[in-house]
RNA sequence: GCCCCAGUAGCUCAGUGGAUAGAGCAUUCGCCUUCUAAGCGAAGGGUCGUCAGUUCGAGUCUGACCUGGGGCACCA
């Protein structure tokens, strides 16, 4: 029974079941292809295991005997199957007969039978029972946790950008990275976890330049506020020095998708000749507009041209929007990006500061010069960015806290930007890395002799000698296996950047760097809202403080309105408790491969299949045992002790399926970390809290008789807690009281 | 053009080659004098994108195609 204590009671019975089948089909002079498979019995009433070995015999056996005797010859493929399918069907219902006939003779299970060609193999319930509720108890917090591992794993997750606000698309990341962080070291793997803040790169010089240039000194006198504050200044700067192109690209939209304009161009631009706008220009419009073709802001010969124009277009708009005809649809033609109510409020978003067109220019040549600045690590820049990057770290560690991420290491992108220029120029005396074109890149297709495009090129350094985010990953790379013994490396990173973490991973194998091999990138797919794709840039994010606020909001409306007694600041627990689970299990209840539609209205709905439903079931469940002064110590001893014995009478099929539901965790543990899934240990938790609601809407626990009611008890105490172990493993809180 | 991902109920999603494809939301109808109604029960709702193939057995594996999304030389 020492297999039993490592791996599980369950395990053990499983193991016993499987060997018995083995040794029945052999005896039968049988030899099965693979291994035996088992499966829980897909019936109410029943608790144990299910083996289908005996159609995979059948199938083999009914072709050969079909194929020997020549019954199959002169048959149309078709025929020949159904007709083997037949025999198969006969011939694994007679196999399962004999199998479960000789399992049932060994006396070694409470009872065997055969059905429709599987051989079900029922657990002696009181029995097993006590096996397993004894390990949950006694394990506690443990249960489920699989055997120590010797491979030590790094996940890196959560790398927000200082200079920018932290919204749900980083929320999922960490939420995600978290996670997997748990469900590894459950699995009985050694874990680091590693954050790596972007601190440096185009979006901080960016920043850098506009809070120097318009905000110095105006940034919030409350330090709480100003990392927030400092990602608005970021969105601005990027208003600022896409301004030409925003506008430009507005254009674009009106001539794609507006005939009326189109048609109405000849008269706009005769308005825009009485502005004594430049000839040439005007000549420019009117041919790129009539034929549709691609304008370009580098194409005006005077800076006044558009700014004359733009109160032109908005009265065109405007025309146009009191004038509004019902869309009608017409095949084969792609209908409008925007509505003409859209469009006006874009010219005006636009008309605000037209004033900007003719100084973009000018800043895109600042933004070079402070680029330069940073590259010479002139001293007033450099404390700036220190200064500013202080200021969204410290939101970075309260958010990591509020969602109960701890990190190991900490990585910085400005670490290991000087370690990976070393890298590259290694890499280019080595022959891996060429210059082309006066871009450091790495030809990998062409190294590995491919002719297919598979890992197409990468640069690694800019033209202009500034490093890249590749030029950082791979010194950052190198030192997660170097500097830390790590055997693997994990990176949970956005579905977008697979080519770009293949290639890494291949140049440094390229290189000779035999650890490549262990790194991997987890992909998921990123968080959309319902009009479309994140952007911090353009402004367009749920930032994750409004949404933890809108959250918390309505989960206290909700506890105040379902359990007005709860003491207060109870009430704010359980809302902090309730708000940022459901949250967290929004993101993890969906597949790495599934987009996420972050909707606030869903996200404030916390019925049904959510956190709230499970943590309410954990919530019942020390209930029932509060209520019962159950002696939760006493039955742990016992257990202890290995006297634990459990006696439900006549047991009902609600408490099978939960006893079942409850022994599953171990196996669901490994398989979603040989998958980094959390979603399969949402699945099962959900499972969990709903078996457990079926269990006590059928039976009395508190009100039964004994010995069935400390049976039913120390069923509700395991379920407790594989409950809470679950959820641990998604981050997700499990209140006592709700 | 090449590569990756998704396509299952009206919507959002589960589904380990195996028994009758399941949840939640939405809709309709029930259930609080019994351990918390954030709950429970019932009803309706499906050519599992299409077509071939592998297999005793395919939503699941293979191939082709269709639709949508993403990626592919100086963003991260």
């Amino acid at each position: 029974m020492s297999q039993v204590a490592t791996n599980g009671v369950i395990a053990g019975y499983e193991e016993h079941a499987r060997t018995a089948i083995a040794k029945a089909v052999a005896d039968l002079g049988l030899t099965p292809r693979g291994p035996i498979d088992l499966r829980p019995v897909p019936f109410a009433g029943t608790w144990g295991v299910a083996s289908s070995i005996s159609h995979a015999l059948a199938g083999e056996a009914a072709s050969a005997e079909l194929a020997a005797s020549g019954a199959l010859e002169g048959l149309s493929k078709k025929e020949a199957k159904k007709l083997t399918s037949e025999r198969a069907r006969m011939l694994s219902v007679e196999l399962a007969e004999k199998i479960a006939a000789s399992l049932s003779a060994s006396g070694a299970f409470a009872s065997v039978d055969a059905a429709n060609g599987y051989v079900n193999i029922s657990f002696d319930a009181n029995l097993v029972a006590s096996g397993l509720v004894g390990e949950v108890l006694t394990r506690a917090q443990e249960y489920g946790a699989g055997a120590p591992r010797t491979e030590r794993v790094m996940v890196e997750h959560s790398q927000p950008n200082t200079h920018k606000v932290f919204h749900v698309g980083h929320l999922r990341n960490s939420v995600l990275g978290v996670s997997v962080s748990r469900i590894l070291t459950a699995a009985g793997y050694p874990v680091m976890e590693a954050t790596y803040p972007g601190d440096i790169g185009m979006h901080v010089i960016k920043c850098l330049w506009c809070y120097e240039r318009f905000h110095l000194g105006q940034e919030p006198a409350d330090e709480q506020e100003r990392g927030r504050w400092l990602g608005q200044v970021y969105t601005e700067s990027d208003a600022r020095l896409e301004y030409r192109k925003d506008l430009i690209g507005f254009l674009q939209t009106l001539i794609k998708d507006d005939p009326i304009f189109v048609e109405s161009i000849d008269r706009l631009l005769k308005l825009l000749w009485r502005e004594d706008a430049d000839t040439e220009d005007i000549a420019y419009l009117l041919g790129r507009v009539s034929f549709g073709q691609e304008l370009k802001d580098t194409e005006f010969r005077d800076d006044a041209t558009i700014r004359k124009f733009w109160p032109i277009v908005g009265q065109q708009l405007r025309l146009e929007l009191e004038n509004e005809k019902p869309y009608v649809e017409v095949e084969g033609v792609d209908p409008p990006e925007m509505t003409p109510g859209e469009r006006l409020d874009r010219w005006e978003e636009l008309n605000q500061h037209i004033d900007w067109w003719p100084l973009v220019p000018g800043w895109r040549e600042e933004i070079k010069q402070t680029f330069a600045r940073w590259e010479a690590q002139e001293p007033a820049l450099v404390a700036r960015w220190q200064e500013t990057r202080e200021w969204s770290l410290n939101d970075f560690r309260r958010i990591f806290d509020e969602l109960d991420a701890h990190f190991d290491v900490w990585f910085f992108e400005s670490e290991v930007e000087e370690p990976g220029k070393e890298i590259v120029k290694e890499l280019v005396a080595s022959g891996l890395a060429e210059i082309s074109d006066g871009l450091t890149v790495v030809k990998i297709d062409e190294k590995l002799g491919l002719t297919e495009p598979v890992y197409r090129t990468l640069p690694i350094l800019r033209s202009d000698g500034t490093s890249l985010y590749s030029t950082k990953d791979l010194a950052l790379t190198k030192r997660k296996f170097e500097e830390f013994g790590i055997d693997r490396a994990v990176w949970v990173v956005d579905v977008r950047q697979s080519l770009y973490f293949k290639q890494i991973f291949k140049i440094l194998e390229l290189w000779g760097f035999e650890q490549a091999k262990q790194a991997y990138h987890l992909p998921y797919e990123i968080v959309t809202l319902p009009e479309g794709i994140i952007s911090s840039r353009k402004g367009r994010a749920p930032l994750y403080d409004d949404v933890k606020e809108a959250v918390l909001q309505r989960a206290r409306e909700i506890i105040d309105e379902k359990n007005p007694e709860l003491a207060s600041d109870k009430k704010d627990d359980v809302a902090w408790q309730v708000g940022i689970g459901s949250i967290k299990y929004t993101m993890l209840a969906r597949d790495n491969s599934k987009i996420v539609v972050f909707d606030l209205d869903e996200a404030l709905s916390f019925d049904g299949h959510a956190a709230p439903y499970i943590q309410y079931a954990h919530a019942r469940a020390c209930r029932i045992l509060e209520n019962a002064e159950w002696d939760h110590a006493g039955a742990v001893d016992a257990a202890n002790l290995g006297n634990l014995t459990l006696d439900f009478g006549e047991i009902q099929p609600e408490e099978l399926a939960l006893l079942q539901q409850i022994s599953a965790l171990p196996e669901e543990i490994q398989r979603s970390a040989d998958q980094y899934r959390p979603l399969l240990i949402a699945n099962y938790v959900y499972e969990l809290a709903k078996t457990f609601n079926d269990f006590y809407h059928a039976c009395p626990v508190i009100h039964s008789e004994e010995p069935v009611r400390s049976a039913r008890l120390t069923l509700v105490d395991a379920t407790r807690q594989a409950l809470a172990n679950g959820l641990w493993l998604l981050g997700i809180e499990a209140p006592n009281e709700m």
